[in-house]
DNA sequence: GCGAGGCA
DNA sequence: TGCCTCGC
């Protein structure tokens, strides 16, 4: 209804909104404090601004709309009076650098700007509104600046969005008791200190409005000077009477500009939602972007079901026709190797999405599509590679699908991937999260569609009425998250990265899971077996020495039996000081005074091979292909790095004897052997590279081994004087340095003195100086850019480098030195399983990669093989990159996982 | 030094 | 949710 009065009035008094552009960026900029984007763009103007704009575009809905900028250079007061705002310290930095971002959003709400040079923001406006004035608009100046109440007329008013006032001639008359016009002469004589003007010394605003109250005007000040008793006042007033005309000259806003009067072009335009989401996504408006997306919710979403053969045909000839489409499967199973088929999804354009339900199959559910006719109408369509598939997390759907017979093809971006090329460092890459920070839009969540908790259902049997908005929305989202995606990688440089790397990594990825790899079950078993019965007697031990039973993996229990009943020493408190700490170093210390601690660590390192290695490989045998089939996730370590769950193989010990028997449980098909290559020092190697370091490269170059080569530089000795506890150590300080330990760490790790440690560490920077200027460098550098990079450009954001907090910023910059260390070895690795998967396919060999484990990859060879996939694997990792060292790969094969590393 | 997943 | 242990 209001809506309805607002256009009343509009078709009465059209009215023109002359947005003062630049006194908002100051203001802005002083008002908002501290923001920036991870990139390290300063970002306050800019949302400050942009939040002005939306505030106004909303509360006001102007019909008539225009932007006014200074333009830079001098202006005709410049020359009039050369010490005009002579006073003014220039633009600061981080202030100019927002101007572009200001022009980009006001240019996307599609607002006419005004700029010119030699004219100041305020003449502009003054001339337009007069033009305006004249062909009967309503003018409202979007201001805080006083200086424009000179302009103040019944048709030509001031709105000052920050405070929400009107200033209209009856605000100047209560405030003043003057008229509009009359306000020229009080600046004249009172000055204007913002701008340096003069005015008379002496002479404040409530003096001048008073002596303009009794004569008029200035002309009537002067005519009248005689009548003036305060002596002072009257002497300073002809003193500088030549300044007071000045000085109003120059606070004259100039009416004849030449500026152009057309409605056409000041008529407000819908703004260019897509531009602004853009906008906001690179400049990491996520609050703005809600607000903005959630009032601007007007897209009308067309989401439809095909439920017969007739609708069938024609999208699939629409999919037929497109160059591109998002697709999202909706299943029975989080898990690929287990999900069912219920539904497919589809979106070709913004906006519009069909959801093709075929398995629902709740009491009274309609009759669907079969799924094998669904199948193989889309089969061709899916399996065209010259149709760009677009989708969330798309090895999923790519897995279900091919475990379902169909297989895809033109497989090109992944919003998941993308996600976390963008900014690796973010804990939800998941579809909601997307839609949230880059579109602004609230996802129906899950738990709204299939319930939550214990009621929670499977998708077979949600409703269709239901099911529709929800499984178009993701493939619609998708869709749109591409289109944000794509320029924003572009503008990162990540283009390459996503094209060459981690789209190439995907079905490599899908096929080491769908593979899987054997595991012993007698094995297992027996192992699991011999576990529970030694931790059977280490717990008789444990509960004999405490006096009761309790819970020996509860830290909270142990926590009470050792530090309470016990009286054993307290080492400290956990992180939270919510209980006793009772961790390895903790448990080591107090084993020195009392058995019971061995017998926990024991126990400890048991009780996690058994639950969390054997027995829960067991379960995870899958009952099809009697293999384990691990997930490899993209998307997770911050540092580029591949990780793996159910079961994680990144952390299947392999110091102790026992974290070994688990590794043998892995072992190849009948007649099959493992093959094993990993990556010699892939990071020392790599901080060769990248620092340049002479002695460092010239070390690996000569094969040499490291950790002595660095014994001999640290500790000053020759290469036979070093034994194996000084290599120890040296190995320590080469891991310190590459993980940005500090002194007090290393000293920890080596049990020495924290001046001890300091005293290695620098002897290490004496000696390999390139490392340390690569420190210094790489930290300046992710100051400066507020993030980090790799070889191949995989950035990680680092937003706290320049924290005023000690440790937030010592955090932030053992992350600069470490990520490109560890994010190379990433790069390179992934570049390497992508070549050795592509090498093998055009040899058409039969051996198989099975997984990947940091530096690692692990293949499954049959007899004839073994020599060629050797040498094929070994090229392929060791010339993956030209480094400045050699990069040197083991190879190594065996019956079991043990045996092979 | 941190991050990863798994368990109480 | 916090703690723990493993890996790099």
């Amino acid at each position: 209804m209001s809506t309805q009065i607002e256009l009343n009035r509009e078709e009465e008094f059209p009215t023109l909104y002359l947005i003062d552009g630049s006194a908002y960026i100051y203001r802005a900029y002083h008002a908002v404090r501290g923001l920036s984007n991870s990139t390290g763009l300063a970002t306050n103007a800019t949302f400050g601004f942009t939040r002005m704009l939306i505030k106004l575009m909303q509360d006001r809905a102007p019909g008539y709309v225009a932007m006014f900028f200074d333009a830079k250079g001098p202006t005709f007061r410049h020359e009039r009076y050369a010490s005009y705002k002579a006073n003014r310290p220039p633009m600061p930095e981080d202030l100019v650098e927002q101007l572009p971002w200001i022009r980009k959003v006001t240019e996307a709400f599609n607002i006419p700007v005004f700029e010119q040079a030699g004219f100041e923001a305020d003449d502009l406006i003054g001339s337009l509104a007069r033009r305006a004035e004249k062909n009967g608009f309503r003018v409202v100046m979007v201001t805080g600046d006083k200086d424009f109440m000179q302009l103040v007329t019944d048709r030509c008013t001031i709105w000052d969005p920050m405070k929400d006032k009107r200033i209209d001639p009856a605000a100047i008359r209560e405030d003043f008791d003057l008229e509009a016009t009359q306000m020229i002469d009080v600046m004249g004589l009172s000055g204007d200190t913002a701008d340096n003007i003069p005015g008379v010394p002496g002479i404040g605003q409530k003096t001048a409005v008073r002596l303009i109250q009794t004569f008029g005007s200035m002309d009537g000040v002067y005519a009248g000077i005689e009548s003036i008793t305060a002596k002072k006042q009257k002497e300073k007033l002809l003193q500088f009477k030549d300044q007071a005309m000045l000085s109003r000259e120059l606070v004259t806003i100039d009416r004849n500009a030449p500026v152009d009067f057309d409605p056409d072009h000041l008529k407000r335009k819908k703004p260019d939602d897509e531009a602004l989401t853009r906008l906001f996504a690179e400049l990491e408006f996520r609050q703005l972007q809600k607000t903005y997306a959630s009032q601007g919710e007007s897209v009308a979403r067309r989401y439809a079901a095909i439920m017969d053969k007739a609708a069938l045909d024609e999208l699939v000839a629409r999919l037929e026709r497109a160059d591109r489409f998002a697709l999202d499967t909706e299943t029975t199973s989080q898990d690929p190797m287990q999900a069912r088929l219920v539904g497919l999804s589809f979106s070709l354009v913004p906006a519009q999405a069909w959801y093709i339900p075929t398995g629902h199959n709740y009491l009274g559910a309609p009759e669907q599509l079969s799924l094998d006719v669904v199948l193989d109408r889309l089969r061709p369509v899916l399996a065209d590679p010259a149709i760009e598939k677009i989708g969330q997390n798309i090895k999923y759907d790519w897995m279900v699908l091919r475990r379902h017979g169909v297989e895809l093809a033109g497989v090109d971006f992944d919003t998941m991937v993308a996600s976390y090329l963008i900014d690796p460092g973010k804990r939800a890459h998941g579809l909601d999260q997307i839609a949230l920070d880059y579109l602004g839009h609230k996802n129906i969540s899950f738990a709204e569609v299939a319930g939550k908790g214990k009621a929670a259902v499977t998708f077979d049997q949600v409703t269709i009425d239901k099911a529709i908005p929800y499984a178009c929305e993701d493939a619609d989202i998708t869709l749109a998250a591409h289109d944000v995606f794509v320029p924003l990688l572009e503008a990162r440089g990540l283009t390459d990265l996503m094209k060459r790397v981690e789209m190439p990594l995907l079905p490599v990825l899908l096929g080491m899971e769908m593979t899987g790899v054997c595991v012993d079950r007698d094995r297992l078993h027996d192992l699991s077996k011999s576990f529970a019965g030694q931790l059977n007697t280490l717990e008789r031990q444990i509960y004999d020495m405490a006096g009761e039973t309790f819970n020996v993996n509860s830290s909270q229990q142990l926590g009470h039996i050792l530090f309470e009943k016990l009286n054993l020493p307290v080492q400290k408190k956990t992180k939270k000081k919510t209980g006793y700490s009772t961790d390895v170093e903790v448990l080591t210390k107090l084993a020195r005074s009392h058995e019971l601690p061995a017998l926990v660590l024991r126990h400890r390192t048991l009780a996690k091979l058994k639950s969390t290695y054997a027995d829960a490989l067991l379960d995870m045998i899958h009952a099809e292909t009697g293999r384990i089939h691990t997930s490899f996730n993209q998307t997770v370590a911050a540092t580029g790095r591949l990780s793996s769950s159910d079961p994680n193989l990144q952390n299947i010990p392999i110091r102790t004897e026992e974290g070994r028997e688990i590794r043998k449980a892995f072992v190849p098909r009948e007649g099959w052997t493992f093959l094993s290559a990993d990556y010699s020092q892939i990071e020392l190697r790599i901080l060769a590279h990248c620092s340049e370091d002479s002695i460092l490269i010239q070390a690996f170059k000569d094969d040499e081994d490291i950790h002595t080569r660095t014994a001999t530089e640290v500790f000053q000795v020759f290469p036979q004087m070093i034994n194996d506890d000084l290599r120890r150590q040296a190995k320590a300080i080469n891991f310190g340095i590459i993980y940005g330990m500090s002194a007090y760490g290393l000293a920890r790790e080596l049990e020495i003195s924290n001046k001890m440690a300091q005293t290695y560490i620098d002897h290490y920077f004496a000696r390999y100086q390139g490392v340390k200027s690569f420190i210094e460098n790489t930290i300046e550098a992710a100051r400066d850019t507020r993030r980090t990079s790799t070889l191949l450009g995989r950035l990680r954001q680092l937003p706290d480098i320049a924290s005023t907090n000690r440790n937030v910023r010592q955090f932030a910059e053992r992350t600069a030195i470490n990520t490109p260390i560890q994010g190379t070895a990433a790069d390179l690795i992934k570049l390497a399983m992508i070549n050795v998967d592509r090498a093998l396919r055009q040899k058409r060999m039969q051996t198989t990669m099975l997984l990947s484990v940091h530096d690692e990859m692990i293949f499954e060879v049959p007899p004839d093989e073994m020599d060629d996939a050797k040498a094929l694997v070994r090229e392929e990792m060791e010339h993956v990159w030209e480094l400045a060292v050699p990069l040197k790969v083991n190879v190594a094969c065996g019956q079991n996982w043990a045996e092979a590393h």
